[in-house]
DNA sequence: ATGGTCGACTCTCGA
């Protein structure tokens, strides 16, 4: 029994709808963990993708950030609809984290937004960085459980100078920061497998491409996108694959979906 | 080439 588990950061669910639902009804993932949605729970186009079969779950918020959850299988457990450790209020719409009932048996899924960070140094640099801190204490808890995890997202980070097309240009930026590079390897130190590198790991294969200067057209492109697997899940992870194309669409969004495909 | 991309939204910010 197969299971596919994709991310795709959508930069808005309304703007686009119709390049979601076509490629949901072509790629056809068993679970889906969108970012940015950039609505509030009451507007996600709940019914439109229901028709395709999916069960859906959203941590919205209006006009910025947003994770939703997407699922064939029954969602049997929303575990957390923030990341824990925050001090409630002004918490952002960035984390998602539920159990589904798969055939194989259950799954934990998280959809997540982490913090792009910049400018740094600054104040969105250390809400970044706390915010590693406390998915770093989160993911040590859930490892503890020792099931089928899967943390699937924009992480904001680029974790290798193979993984953008050019590496100066991106210095001092947060997305390579030797801080943020530390804080996204030292959760995969916990027992964390980065699904691409793992399987992949080959230089230059892009998740996102900027809207500006001509980056598509360029192949100027940063991976950022990640699948963090616990090993129960790392051990029957089969093939990963970056849905390039989706970005030569109209309309598309400036990230593609990776899927990982695992026998669970 | 005196702009340069998008999305949400009140007009300017975030990415």
């Amino acid at each position: 029994m197969t299971l596919s588990i994709a991310t795709w950061n959508v930069n808005s669910i309304k703007a686009r709808l119709p390049n979601v639902l076509e490629w949901l009804g072509e790629a056809k993932p068993d679970i889906a963990c969108l970012q940015e949605i950039k609505c509030q729970d009451e507007g996600f186009p709940r019914e439109e993708i229901e028709r395709l079969g999916y069960n859906i779950e959203t941590v919205g918020q209006k006009s910025y950030n947003g994770v939703a959850l997407l699922s064939r299988f029954p969602i049997e457990e929303v575990a957390e609809r923030a990341l824990p450790g925050g001090n409630g209020e002004e918490e952002q719409a960035r984390y998602i984290e539920v159990v589904i009932s798969a055939p194989g048996g259950p799954v934990r899924v998280a959809s997540i937004y982490l913090p792009n960070g910049n400018p740094a140094p600054g104040p969105k640099y250390d809400y970044k960085l706390e915010w590693m801190a406390r998915l770093h204490a989160h993911a040590a808890k859930l490892l503890a459980y020792e099931e089928p995890l899967v943390l699937a997202g924009d992480y904001n980070v680029i974790p290798r100078d193979a993984d953008v097309h050019d590496p100066a240009a991106w210095e001092g930026d947060a997305l390579t920061l030797p801080a943020s590079r530390d804080a996204f390897f030292a959760l995969q130190w916990l027992g964390l497998t980065e699904a691409f590198q793992h399987l992949d790991g080959r230089a230059h294969q892009y998740t996102f491409w900027d809207y500006q200067a001509g980056a598509w057209q360029k192949n100027n492109g940063i991976r950022i996108d990640h699948l963090l697997c616990s090993p129960q899940a790392a051990d029957r992870l089969k093939s990963i694959e970056i849905h390039k194309d989706v970005r030569g669409k109209e309309k598309a969004s400036d990230h593609v979906p990776v899927v990982g495909t695992f026998d669970l």
